[in-house]
DNA sequence: CCATGTGGTGAGAGCGCTCCCACCACAGCA
DNA sequence: TGCTGTGGTGGGAGCGCTCTCACCACATGG
């Protein structure tokens, strides 16, 4: 047996992958033209391009992306940074909308989404050096909490980073894409008001979310403008199980409450359920609003009175303004900020009523 | 100006990311040697290995991915492959647990996932040349149909595979996890049958999905062993619309049925809907058996009787069988098929009875 | 005393690609 | 007949890594 013939590129069992070597004694011309034909064809003659064209047809030929990427310092893809240890978030279909717009925006680029979760027994340490060691192109950073501080980390090491939500940490010029959570904090105050509700209370999300604090600022300035008490605050964790305890507390705390806002639909769920559990209706003796717009919730029978969040299209910008910054890492991004939006259904206005 | 001086390692406007070169250097000892003391030090003097991990740390050296996949011809990187073009399919938890799962397998190893989805105006054979291209060590095929044929392509490229779900062509001896989906049809069947329910229908799932096909010829067989008749089937997409849509066909051709089987939660919810919307009772005048076990809907009210997927468990069995076919490509493994179980709730039987 | 290991080491090649540069025609202009 | 472009081309270097191989000490055995 002749050792060297079966040396290279032998990826698997199977026949070795071509290279751009074969390729381009395939086409008849040199490994560069083949290259520049391959990448844009600027300068390469129309025959050459034919025929570089007809050879990779011929061969299958892709090309070797860690040669590429090697070379050009590009890997072809971007990581979504998801900073949740739990199983259990990703249950909510806020990740979904994100994986689903994000992928969307990546349409017609050759790119490719990693999906980097902070994996429960490992450090996001680990997680931050793979994002630094050249791995992705750039990064989406999305529902990261105060102690995370990505912004800071990701903001100085100067990888290409956009975040979904207001990052705690601003004046780094990392551009953003978030929803007016202020204003629908207020829109669902003003709108238990507007419905008659006099004793409002509210379960809030992680005090650690900036999209928790804006909600609850908002909430907070919609029951003042109305002429009313803010009432009790509760902190949730954004889950059903999270907003039943919540509510629990929340009632055993001030069982005269007649408007109750959750600043996510998972938790309105389980206020929603308390309320029941209880003795008493909903709406008719306690509203509730919640906050996402989930869309199995709108479906299904009673409906929740919420607000409205387009995270799919909010994903997509995020997708599109991170390729912006990789292509042009000099501009300066302003945040976009998308409008709050309630819907109102039975869970604050009776039937028929 | 100098321009040999910045020319290797410019990442970004930074400082140039450090090379096994430069650690070694700092560290005292060769390129070879660093190379041996960074992957798992065989053969490597414990001064030696002491001096590299203290220049790592120093550093902050992380290893060129490309540069190493390059010539390892591994690049880290797994693929799951969810070739469904529609953006609602992602509202599905089942794909929350999928890559919940995956990502849970991948935990220790420092393999990455990659996001494919057949995105909508690509054709799969994009998907298929990325896959073909080296650029991931294997890839987890999940919600396959029958024209997608990815079985006997991936089968035959020597790109280690497994598929969640049975594929539809065996043979190939591509490993697979799956449901008991058969069981969990006729589970459904027994306890409608049991619950004294004796008109019976169904909205099944796509004709041209395994899983669908399965439950349905569980749900035949369990209905003929209770000795009642089929009944009628229509089928649906799995989605609560397509569940209503289908639910509609079926009680207007067949408006007697008492108890209906559909074989997705979502599904079960747009039955239980049109149920509603005609002034009916559930489950007093019909009873609706679901299939998923959605987080979302056990948890709300009352709850829908279901068939359990232990989604997850699946998805984290199917990443570790991708690492152990990656690793040894020879072995021959068994498909997993997880048991089917029936979970009672209030859609099938009243409260307090 | 020389053969034969054996733990540890470093030089060198080469993975498949892109990019720089030298080069070749052939034009257009002096 | 030069001299400078200009479209197209191919050779060569080199990206950062792994891996083979030669080599060096030093031990062990005949």
């Amino acid at each position: 047996m002749n050792e060297k013939s079966r040396r290279p590129g032998l990826l698997q069992a199977g026949r070795p992958s071509p290279t751009l070597e074969d390729l381009a004694t395939a086409a008849g011309v040199s490994r560069s033209t083949a290259s520049r034909a391959i990448n844009g064809g600027l300068k390469v003659s129309p025959e050459a391009q034919a025929a570089v064209d007809a050879a990779i047809v011929a061969l299958g030929y892709t090309p070797n992306r860690a040669a590429r990427s090697l070379v050009t310092r590009r890997t072809g893809s971007i990581a979504l940074v998801i900073p949740e240890p739990d199983a259990r978030v990703m249950m909510d279909p806020f990740f979904a909308a994100v994986i689903t717009g994000v992928n969307e925006a990546l349409r017609g680029t050759d790119m490719q989404l990693v999906l980097l979760m902070s994996r429960a027994g490992d450090d996001s340490a680990r997680t931050l050096r793979y994002l630094r060691g050249g791995h992705v192109d750039g990064a989406i950073v999305v529902s990261f909490h105060k102690a995370d501080d990505w912004a800071e980390t990701l903001g100085t090491t100067g990888l290409p980073t956009v975040f979904i939500g207001r990052p705690w940490a601003m004046g780094f010029g990392v551009p953003y894409v978030d929803l007016d959570n202020f204003e629908g904090g207020r829109l669902a105050a003003r709108h238990l008001a507007d419905a008659g509700r006099t004793r409002l209370g509210t379960v809030a999300g992680p005090a650690d979310m900036t999209a928790a604090v804006d909600r609850l600022e908002g909430w907070m300035q919609g029951v003042r403008e109305a002429g009313l008490q803010p009432g009790p605050v509760i902190h949730g964790d954004f889950t059903t199980a999270g907003g039943t305890e919540a509510a629990r507390d929340l009632f055993s705390g001030s069982p005269e409450l007649d408007g109750v806002f959750a600043a996510s639909d998972l938790m309105a769920l389980g206020v929603i359920d308390v309320v029941r559990g209880g003795g008493r209706k909903v709406p008719e003796d306690v509203a509730v609003v919640g906050f996402d717009n989930h869309s199995l919730l709108a479906a299904n029978g009673m409906g929740l009175t919420t607000v409205t969040q387009p995270m799919v299209d909010m994903a997509v910008t995020a997708g599109k303004l991170l390729i912006r910054v990789i292509e042009n890492p000099e501009e300066q991004l302003d945040p976009v900020i998308y409008p709050a939006e309630l819907v109102v259904r039975g869970s604050t206005v009776a039937h028929g009523g």
